[in-house]
DNA sequence: GTCGTGGGTGAACGTCTGTGCACTCAATGT
DNA sequence: ACATTGAGTGCACAGACGTTCACCCACGAC
């Protein structure tokens, strides 16, 4: 049997607010954060409702934490995919595969944050939305200056570069959601990483061709 | 001033659905149809709360009917979208542009149902989205029999444009969710067109490519 | 050993929610 | 002309909601 130290003061608090966030992230699950109310958050978490404003102010402010959350979950995905791409810089192919391989490895493992942003980047409070968006955007940011590092790029601006970003951006969105709407399918999830490896290998011919076509 | 002819019993209870539909698709346009109340809608028709009964027998079947209604628009698109495909068929860039074109102007004239289709699709409670999934899983159909009609196209596979619908309507849609994020700021708008024009004209040239690179 | 801080309590409030039921009364079918 | 229908009313209810306040009492600092 485990021994169970005392548990200090700060621990306790902490491990409350825990049980909000995830009570929250499972309360809204299939719906919204504008649909979940404070008392059934408390209720699932075993403390009257009054309790959670010791944690935070309101609903609102939940939902921004649980964006900081999700979106170090989805930092680390990121974190992942630089490493491999510097490990096996060079090919496209072994890239691409990789990648992809990495991104169905995190929404399985983290799904509930992936879900979350998917769902409330649409339909949150507006302050969730926009901070969503905000995070989005930087993520844009971050893979255009890694593209431009990669060799045999060099054709491309600063423009066609976040195009280009904002496109893989947003295809890997929707595989997430795929992902996220397979849940558990394994023959599914296979042919949803399948899709996004083609899907990904497409727009990254297409994005090489692109300068030399420019004017058809 | 108009002739207000006495306006028959059936009239009179299309245009208060026509009311509540409207209300409904106003009411969530900032939150979600799992964060409206019949009593709100009731209230901002201007009628008694059970009245809304004699037209719904819940907001979820409220939300089905705004499913219909906002494809309808959608598909009203489509449609634009074809008719000018069959006069311009030839360049893609032409049919590249006058696609965002038909895009841009159809989300301006319709944003509150395309704002519904891109909340719900993922907020939505399970029946509606489970709805539009459905709808825009036709939709990437329809768009892969269009695509194998236009010539050039013969090396691809049925699974190969099964892929590529699937990415140029997921690009769309998030085009279209940008769109309505830019609400009224005309230079953010053909920002957003100029963007979709862009990656199109990418996916399409890596697509054409794709099969006599797939070994890469 | 004493005291203050702060996580958690419990009752109470006013408001909003969905829904049931009995009702009206103008448009309609006969 | 009369009877029927059904959109819209008005009231009432029980339950859920966010928030207030005064209250505990274990932990940690002194």
């Amino acid at each position: 049997m485990s021994e169970t130290r005392p548990e200090s003061r700060l621990e306790r608090k902490e491990r409350t607010r825990r049980a909000i966030l995830d009570a929250a992230l499972e309360l809204c699950e299939d719906s919204s954060l504008v649909a979940l109310s404070l008392r059934q958050v408390a209720g699932r978490v075993g403390i009257v409702p009054t309790g959670f404003y010791r944690h935070f102010e309101s609903i609102e402010s939940l939902g921004m934490a649980l964006v900081d959350e999700s979106f170090a979950s989805l930092r680390a995905m990121l974190r992942d995919v630089r490493r491999m791409d510097r490990d096996f810089a060079g090919s496209f192919a072994v890239i691409v595969d990789r990648s992809v391989e990495i991104l169905v490895e995190h929404v399985a493992r983290q799904r509930a944050h992936f879900a979350f942003i998917a769902r409330e980047r649409t339909a949150g409070p507006p302050a969730v939305r926009d901070a969503i968006r905000h995070e989005i955007d930087l993520c844009e940011r971050e893979l255009a200056t890694d593209l431009a590092r990669i060799p045999g790029t060099d054709a491309w601006s600063g423009e066609d570069l976040r195009i280009l970003s904002n496109l893989i951006v947003h295809a890997m969105v929707s595989t997430a959601e795929s992902l996220i709407a397979a849940a558990g399918r394994p023959a599914m999830e296979e042919q949803i990483a399948a899709t996004a490896r083609t899907q990904l290998r497409m727009v990254i011919i297409g994005a090489l061709q692109w300068r030399s076509r420019a004017g058809d």
